[in-house]
RNA sequence: GGGUUGGUAGCUCAGUGGUAGAGCAUCGGCCUUUUAAGCCGUUGGUCGUGGGUUCGAUCCCCACCCAACCCA
């Protein structure tokens, strides 16, 4: 980092001015007792509890200033919002006046002072003391149009923050939504763990695994692409109620909602069901949504700009193949794989949605991702899946060509599948061998041989957390509720 | 992987085959209750990178890099 600029020379310049005065310009510690946050103390102002003249100590980033001459104004921001500071000539003395006048935009700076309203009204401290506490080098960026190249707003995720709000205000929320979330599965009595990343056998989904390799034992490890199998391990070992939060690889393409690491959800409960786990997706959305955002009914812009407005007071049950059957025709089911190949492909204009090697589920499969997710925007619980789908649920005993599946669909995207756990370790074995022939995976017997030991029946969810954050915070890109988006590394 | 759009001052953006522009920020001056403060003045540029065409390229052509969006 040996660019410079004449902005950043004359910042420079104005550090060695404080050193030459004895200033230190980087503190070691905030020396000022009780310190009260920016926004916090205009709050208190407010509600009455700090009185005019009250005595208040605050400490912050400078971000905007307007010089009178002999007195300046200057806002002081810190997490918990903005307050104007008032600074005279005359209170402060000569020299101190004159070093607060040469300070930056984006100094961190603490201030003594006592509350006051403005002519304007503006809630403002009047500075008796201040001191530097960290100079900044860098300008930052312009207080009124902000931060808009999204190839800085991503790789430098500081400057964005510090620039526009709305996206600080984007991920505190997103950091109250993961809060909500697990006080939610802590109050039903959930035990929160932590499995391994790095695996030796990639599974519980089929995805591409990143490869990594550990030198001291010699072997190559795979970083996780789902937590699954480890958390059905600790339902074979007695853990009833158990989930976890944590971050899954995927080494495959990059778009609008996939970043190669994102944040996962799973949740898995003894003796429950796929119903069971229907109910616990709908109840912690809506505590979520509750206590972050207030309300249930969320309206949002969708891309084309119209406004989308999501209940999520009523959660619809439906079946897939009615679904389908709705989009594709009522006896979809019924007549010939080549017929509903050709059906797909001519009367629903999918030719370039089915590849020539897809199996026949797979062109169902095609129909429902293209033409009925996307129209699925209030909370649905789309249920009973084909059960080529879902390798890891149990059959549903009234169409045992389906699974005891459901996903969850709102806004038009997946939230969240969840189902009725295959434990019958005979029937786990022959359907992973199946998958595995086909995508040459590896077996995880040790998970097999966990199954054998005995499974209690259980249900189970995985929730995307960052999709769930977009939902819920009308994001359109994942990478506006991940802070480091992947990028790829500047040359 | 393919397509489209973009990359110009610290930031947001104009612009042109012939000395590079605005607003904000910076720096200086005036102003002790302003708030996108105001007024006057001022500094600041490898026009993404590398080639090519041309008397001359930030602009036209080619390749590459990075990003966003769409498609696969």
């Amino acid at each position: 980092m040996e660019d410079t600029n004449s902005l950043i020379e004359q910042r420079r310049t104005k550090l060695a001015a404080l050193a030459a005065k004895g200033i230190n310009p980087f503190m070691n510690k905030v020396s000022l007792k009780e310190l009260t946050g920016c926004g916090d103390a205009r709050a208190k102002f407010e509600r009455g509890e700090l009185a005019e003249d009250a005595p208040v100590a605050i400490a912050g980033r400078i971000s905007a200033h307007r010089d009178m001459g002999k007195s300046q104004f200057i806002d002081l921001k810190d997490v918990t919002g903005r307050v104007q500071v008032y600074a005279q000539k005359g209170a402060l003395g000569d020299e101190p006046f004159e070093i607060f006048k040469h300070l930056d935009l984006a100094d961190f700076i603490g201030v003594k002072g006592t509350m006051f309203r403005t002519r304007a009204g503006e809630i403002s401290v009047k500075a008796e003391s201040f001191t530097v506490l960290a100079k900044a080098l860098r300008p930052p960026p312009d207080k009124w149009d902000g931060l808009a190249d999204t190839e800085v707003r991503y790789r430098q995720r500081y400057l964005d923050l510090i620039a526009n709000d709305e996206v600080k205000q984007t991920f505190l929320k997103r950091s109250a939504i993961i809060r909500e979330i697990r006080a939610f599965f802590h109050e039903r009595g959930y035990v929160e763990v932590e499995t391994p990343m790095m695996q030796a056998i990639p599974g519980g989904a089929a995805a591409a695994p990143f490869k990594t390799f550990h030198n001291a034992l010699g072997c190559e490890f795979f970083l996780r692409i789902a937590l699954e199998l480890y958390l059905k391990r600790l339902l074979v070992g007695g853990v009833d109620k158990v989930f976890e939060i944590g971050r899954n690889f995927r080494n495959e393409g990059l778009s609008r909602k996939h970043n190669p690491e994102f944040t996962m959800l799973e949740a898995y409960e003894a003796y429950g069901d796929y119903e069971t786990m229907m109910e616990t997706v709908e109840s912690l959305v809506k505590r979520v949504a509750q206590n972050v955002l207030g309300t249930l009914v969320v309206t949002r812009e969708n891309k084309s700009g119209t406004a989308v407005t999501i209940d999520l007071t009523t959660w619809r049950r439906v079946r897939y193949k009615d679904l389908v059957r709705e989009k594709a025709g009522a006896d979809w089911f019924d007549i010939a794989p080549a017929e509903r190949r050709r059906r797909a492909i001519e009367d629903l204009k999918l030719a370039g949605d089915i590849a020539d090697g897809y199996e026949d589920f797979e062109v169902t499969g095609a129909v429902f991702e293209k033409l009925v997710e996307p129209t699925l925007i209030q909370p649905t619980f789309v249920t009973h899946l084909p059960k080529e789908l879902v390798p890891l649920a149990k059959l549903s005993p009234d169409d045992p060509t389906t699974v005891e599946v459901f996903e969850c669909c709102i806004n038009g995207q997946e939230i969240s599948p969840g189902y009725s756990e295959q434990n019958d370790p005979i029937a786990q074995r022959e359907t992973l061998e199946h998958q595995a022939g086909g995508e040459q995976q590896k077996l995880d017997e040790d998970f097999l041989t966990a199954l054998e030991h005995g499974m209690p029946p259980a249900g189970g969810i995985g929730i995307g957390i960052d999709r769930l954050c977009m939902m819920l915070l009308g994001q359109e890109s994942i990478r506006d509720v991940i802070l480091f988006p992947q990028l790829k590394p500047k040359a």
